[in-house]
RNA sequence: CGGGAGAUGGCAGAGCGGUUGAAUGCACUGGUCUUGAAAACCAGCGAGGGUCAUACCUCCGGGAGUUCGAAUCUCCCUCUCCCGGCCA
């Protein structure tokens, strides 16, 4: 959620930021009223209850003395009339507000380019040069002979969108998700294992609802709903805590499945295991006192950058225009690797600065001092499992058919 | 899934329906003392809104109700814990 103090103080800049994200000014607008609407009906509700309150508090006085009661209890009575209409009142504006202030996406930082889609993202660094081929390099599909991914069992045991990996593949995977964890503890993250079903409150609290519930599996009859990501039960973790200022930075690394239903992207990457409704990934999630988010920002990209680099991936790191942010999200920077059976660079890791964006949904606050300060949460990925498979079979392909194996990997898979 | 207990400040744990945002202990912060530390003693110490700052309002799991007044009474929901069953 954006600072609504901050909307009524600097709305012009707030709105001229929004705009790269196509955010109309008329919603900002109408925002900026219902909060004031609200500051208004708080005083006018306020009044009362205090009056309320202190004619409440004459009682045992007034028994003690032995006067008469019946008139001020009428006239209480009368007030708590009042009470409960200025209340209903002041519910609705909540509501209202809050309706509004839920579906406003983050603003976007200063530096972030001006945009409509992923076509104005800016390249902002290549890492590795592209492999060249003595052959025409094939996509990942087309393996068929090692038996490494069954596509069509995986839709006879769910329906499209789902596989099995088989074999080396499975092996490879499992590979991966060791090697990321270990890459990532040696760069300060702390291990975590989360469960991968969540409430609504720590969905709304990293931003996926009330907007995105179509993009999720929830489970009928529950409250509940498979996570599309393990940022949300990472960031969830400190949800409606105060910390202590030397906890600060929290960095965390998890594997997950991540599950999403993908709504709005029927007919995109139907063939391969490109989009897939469940997907391995680890996942970085950082913790951070605002002065230090930039910081550790970086260093998020570069461990996705590095670990990249180490598998022998070529990639580029691509800073997001505004058209092409998250909703949460203030300013993110994707790496894509380089397929060469596409023949073109694919998305494989994102990593995201949320600012206060959702620490003033979570309550997530730290000391500074006296002060209770909301913290900038960021999140990334490491890498999305199955996309680095399929990388790595692309890139590793040899004439004859078969797959090498990066270096890096070999420990693991002995 | 069946039976029982409970939900209060960072934790532990009190709280006849009335000036209790809440005793007490621990933890924490500041001070005295000490060469330093510990101990002891003194003081402070929940959150949100609101205000220049006060006032003031809200919050004792969530919601509804009774009452002039509810942490305290009633109802519903949720969650947690213990016992039993089932189960990786």
């Amino acid at each position: 959620m954006i600072d609504l103090k901050a909307l009524q103080n600097d709305f012009d800049s707030i709105a001229s930021k929004l705009q790269k994200k196509n955010v109309d000014s008329e919603l900002l607008s109408a925002l900026k009223e219902q909060a004031l609407a609200l500051k208004t009906q708080k005083a006018v509700l306020e009044k009362l209850q205090a009056e309320q309150n202190a004619k409440s508090k004459l009682f045992p006085q007034y028994q003690k003395e032995g006067k008469d009661i019946a008139s001020l209890k009428a006239e209480l009575a009368e007030n708590k009339q009042a009470i409960a209409i200025e209340q209903d009142k002041a519910r609705e504006l909540e509501a209202a507000l809050s309706d509004i202030a839920l579906n406003v996406p983050n603003i976007p930082d200063s530096d972030v380019p001006a945009g409509l889609d992923e076509d104005d993202n800016i390249e902002i660094k290549k890492v590795l040069d592209i492999p060249t081929f003595s052959f025409t390099p094939k996509e990942h599909w087309d393996f068929e002979e090692l038996d490494f991914i069954d596509f069509e069992r995986g839709v006879k045991l769910s329906k499209s969108r789902f596989c099995v990996l088989k074999n080396d593949a499975a092996r490879i995977e499992r590979a991966l998700i060791n090697y990321m964890l270990d890459f990532n503890r040696a760069r300060g993250f702390a291990e975590v294992s989360v469960p991968y079903i969540v409430n609504r409150d720590s969905l709304m609290a990293t931003g996926q609802l009330p907007k995105f519930e179509d993009d999720l599996f929830k489970i009928e009859g529950e409250e509940l709903f498979l996570i599309p990501t393990a940022e949300v039960p990472l960031t969830n973790l400190y949800r409606d805590e105060i910390l202590k200022e030397e906890e600060l930075p929290i960095m965390m690394t998890s594997f997950t499945a991540c599950f999403r239903k993908e709504a709005g992207s029927a007919g995109r990457d139907t063939r391969g295991m490109i989009r897939q409704h469940q997907f391995g990934k680890v996942e970085l999630v950082s913790i951070t006192k605002p002065q230090d988010s930039d910081k550790i920002f970086q260093e998020m990209v570069a461990c996705a950058s590095d670990l990249l680099a180490s598998l022998g991936l070529a990639h580029r790191q691509v800073l997001l225009c505004g058209g092409d942010l998250g909703f949460g999200a203030a300013k993110t920077i994707d790496l894509e690797v380089w397929l060469p059976g596409q023949n073109r660079y694919r998305e494989i890791s994102s990593v995201s600065n949320t600012r206060d964006f959702q620490a003033r949904r979570a309550l997530i606050r730290y000391k500074d001092g006296k002060k209770n300060v909301l913290v900038n949460t960021l999140n990334g990925s490491s890498l999305a499992v199955g996309r680095c498979l399929i990388a790595i079979i692309e890139n590793y392909q040899k004439e004859d058919g078969t797959i090498a194996v990066p270096e890096v990997l070999k420990p693991y898979l002995s």
